[in-house]
DNA sequence: AACTCTACGGTTTTT
DNA sequence: CCGTAGAGTT
């Protein structure tokens, strides 16, 4: 046994030594925030190593890459401090998310389950593409209770329970006609050499079942079993953990009951209050010294938790300073929300605290928007994290599914995402003939189009389709020829020869080739960090049995495309976040947990949107009653924990906001002041009333309060923004500088939104130049349409509209801030 | 086969 | 209010 490096236990307190040093058996970490979670666990890694555990018998799991990745890089310095330079490589411990270690697995063992080691993983989008399908073909089209969507939510949920499709209850009809699509999907998706999210776990679960001898083996493996944020396992990430954990029973769970908030996607938190039914020689350890945040951002999430009903007492303390009150600000509405945010943010940044010290925290990703308008005006550089994924837009994912399709052939909703993209002439006839042909020969679509056979049937087609069904097949081919690692050859290939770049370009879409060359990046970056060498294997034998198992098949699987492939289908919107940008840091709630920041924005706090609540059923009150007693309560609790993840987020201080009028869904609302607000004891609260501090932005409250600077008048509807848009940027530190950009990986919607602000900032002198204004009757000349008659102005300023009718060329629609229109 | 229009639906979303 | 999916049109 190796000799213990004093660094392993350095600096911990009594409980998270003792964690660390529990080596056999199971056990359970409760880790209060910010108690130093990553710290126990991490050493605790290095500390089985040190008493002779086997990298290879190690197997750590987290929700999230970020986790995986933070916790893989922290192991990796520590095994090399501690482990006296032991031939120990980090590399060999899988160390991965749930959906990525299991991945991993079915591609092992995919032959047992009937699927090839090329499958491809669906996301939610390909997977509905796959649903309307069936839904269409057994003729539920017309039931909205079968909607692509709500048939998707009905099979997750069985899946995520690991129920099968045979295993479910079908005493109505309505349960029969779900069965059967649940049947008919997972059908379609083996028929695709598919698994789609939920399946990467519910088949792995399946495997083990069915499979004894696998299981044993990787039991057998993976001596020390560890999972991160056990609070939001769900029954098939539990049974996973129960089928490995319960024979050698050295699982280590950590998590905080309060901290679950994933409930509504099928996370059950009994599962760690369980834990030690489930292992009765458990050892339990609690962390609950803070390390993180002020005595008063503590007593106030405190204040908040408890008074969840369903909850197991904690003391979370600190020895951190009392630090300053929470701020809590009313604001008029959303828009002056957000900019009473970006004062806020301004403020602390004139004290010389960084941009990437704050983040702000919403419920909804719709929030966004009101708070980046309020930031891209105040000029303050700030990140979205999470909304539209790089990985989910069109472009991004037609390219990928050429890859795909290259990698595994027998995809059909890659062949038909891809066949006419760009146009090949080829549409749903041409789709109709193909589909013919495979259902004849029993293939894929794109089966249909390889071999000897392929050229006849090709043949049969008219010759603007044959011609595009030829270049694809050959395109096809020339990309399964290549080898498929770098993956950037064959991607930069795969844009060019397809004509996707092109096509693009040549559409105007700008954005959209840039993110293409992201992807390329992407690609470049994937290659260097999986060079083949990295996983060469040492000359001679193993040093003993098992000590290079994998590693191989390690080594091929990402040194290729379809480790590549693997890694773009498993990557989520989180993983954009760049903690060391300076920026501002923009997100949801939810996707807060497990981060930290000295200055934390919780906005929005107001009844309805925290806690949301849905508005479904309400009309029937004996189901809005029994709702309300049952449901709700749970719901409820669950977003407490949410308002208690974000408080806890904070190390300094926190600034709470909310508005007095917030407009969802177009329609706006007097908004109540949400119940937690009410949980935090006052002499925490510092509270400012803004909401008088600038006209409303819907124009008709003269309001303005002694100390709140300079009233800015909102301009009545109609006239141009133009003054009041450079009074506000003036107010918050104007900036003619165009503000900051984050990278094109960064949200559409962003770019949208800066954009606009930019271009209306812009228009500015132009618009005072040229007031091009038209009223009903005018004539007017186009330089492509000609002479006509305007027939209608429709809203104002730059969104303004005009209806002409023209003489040669008819009725049009102009945009009257872009339609080179001549007034004569 | 490609454009335009309308109707609908819309929380959170670690993968 | 807003985006998008599917129908409807040329």
């Amino acid at each position: 046994m190796s000799v213990l490096h004093p660094k392993i236990l350095e600096g911990l307190n009594p409980p998270q030594r003792e964690a660390v040093e529990t080596i056999e058996g199971p056990l359970l970490i409760l880790a209060g925030a910010g108690s130093g979670k990553t710290r126990v666990v991490t050493r605790r890694i290095a500390n089985l190593i040190a008493h002779g555990a086997r990298p290879w018998q190690i197997l750590a799991i987290t929700f999230t890459n970020k986790a995986a990745a933070e916790m893989k890089r922290r192991v990796e310095t520590l095994v090399a401090e501690t482990n006296f330079g032991a031939h120990v490589r980090v590399n060999d411990i899988w160390l991965s998310t749930f959906h990525s270690f299991c991945a991993r697995l079915l591609r092992r063992e995919a032959e047992a389950l009937g699927y090839s080691k090329d499958f491809s993983i669906y996301d939610e989008e390909d997977a509905s593409t796959l649903l309307k399908e069936i839904i269409k073909r057994l003729g539920l089209g017309e039931d909205k209770r079968y909607s692509p969507r709500n048939v998707r939510q009905m099979i997750s949920n069985f899946k995520s329970q690991a129920l099968r499709p045979e295993e479910i209850e079908e005493n109505s009809f309505h349960e029969r006609v779900v069965a059967q699509v649940y049947r008919e999907y997972q059908a379609g998706l083996k028929k695709n050499s598919a698994l789609d999210f939920d399946d990467l776990l519910s088949q792995a679960v399946a495997l083990f079942r069915d499979h004894p001898t696998i299981l044993e083996r990787y039991r057998e493996r993976f001596r020390y079993v560890l999972v991160d944020e056990y609070q939001d396992t769900n029954k098939c990430q539990y049974h996973l953990i129960q089928l490995l954990g319960q024979a050698h029973r050295n699982v280590c769970a950590t998590g905080d009951p309060d901290q679950s908030i994933y409930a509504w996607r099928g996370a059950d938190v009994r599962n760690i209050l369980s834990f030690e039914k489930d292992f009765p020689e458990a050892k339990v350890v609690k962390l609950e010294q803070n390390y993180r945040s002020t005595q008063r951002i503590l007593l106030a999430a405190s204040s908040v938790i408890e008074n969840n009903s369903e909850r197991k007492k904690k003391d979370l303390w600190t020895e951190n300073a009392e630090g300053q009150k929470l701020s809590f600000t009313i604001a008029g509405d959303e828009q002056l929300e957000g900019y009473e945010v970006a004062r806020q943010v301004e403020q602390l940044s004139r004290e010389g605290r960084r941009y990437n010290d704050m983040a702000v925290f919403y419920r909804t990703n719709a929030q966004s928007r009101a708070i980046e308008t309020a930031l891209i005006q105040a000029a303050i550089p700030y990140q979205l994290v999470g909304g539209t994924a790089f990985y989910e837009r069109r472009e991004i994912k037609d390219a990928l599914a050429y890859l795909r399709l290259v990698v595994n052939t027998k995809d059909d909703v890659c062949f038909r995402r891809v066949i006419n993209v760009p146009r090949r002439a080829l549409g749903d006839s041409a789709l109709e003939t193909i589909q013919q042909q495979a259902a004849k020969n029993g293939t894929s679509l794109q089966e249909t189009l390889d071999g000897p056979a392929a050229e006849m049937f090709i043949s049969t087609f008219k010759p603007k389709p044959r011609q595009g069904l030829v270049q694809f097949a050959r395109l096809i081919e020339k990309l399964r020829s290549m080898p498929p690692f770098p993956v950037q050859n064959v991607l930069t290939l795969m844009l060019d020869a397809s004509g996707l770049r092109l096509s693009l370009m040549e559409a105007g879409e700008t954005e959209r080739v840039d993110n293409l060359e992201e992807l390329v990046n992407a690609a470049a970056e994937y290659d260097k960090e999986n060079d083949p060498a990295k996983f060469r294997l040492p000359e001679g034998p193993p040093p003993e049995p098992g000590a290079y198992d994998g590693m191989e098949e390690a080594a091929q699987r990402q040194a290729s495309l379809s480790g590549f492939l693997e890694n773009s289908a498993l990557l989520a919107p989180t993983d954009s976040f760049d903690p060391d940008s300076d920026k501002v840091t923009l997100m949801t709630l939810h996707m807060a947990k497990g981060l930290e920041f000295p200055f934390v924005f919780l906005t929005g706090m107001e009844e309805g949107l925290l806690p949301m609540i849905r508005s479904q059923n309400v009309a029937d009150p004996d189901v809005f009653y029994a709702r309300e007693q049952t449901e709700d309560k749970k719901a409820v609790e669950e977003e407490r924990r949410l308002v208690y993840v974000g408080i806890t987020r904070a190390r300094e201080k926190i600034f709470i906001s909310r508005a007095q009028f917030r407009r969802r869904f177009g329609k706006g609302d007097i908004t109540q002041p949400s119940r937690f607000l009410g949980e935090i004891p006052d002499k925490l609260l510092e509270i400012s009333d803004r909401s008088q501090a600038m006209w409303s932005q819907s124009g008709n409250a003269p309001l303005c309060a002694p100390d709140a600077g300079p009233v800015i008048k909102r301009p009545s509807s109609g006239e141009p923004f133009a003054a009041f848009e450079r009074e506000v940027a003036q107010k918050f530190g104007d900036s003619n500088e165009e503000p900051v950009r984050s990278s094109s990986r960064s949200s559409r919607r962003h770019d949208q939104a800066l954009q606009t602000v930019v271009d209306r900032l812009l228009d500015v002198s132009e618009s005072q130049e040229e007031p091009a204004f038209l009223d009903v009757g005018d004539r007017v000349k186009h330089p492509q349409f000609g002479l006509g008659t305007v027939e209608s102005v429709s809203g104002s300023g730059l969104s303004a509209k005009v209806r002409v009718q023209f003489h040669s060329h008819g009725p049009k629609q102009l945009l009257l801030s872009l339609a080179k229109l001549e007034r004569l």
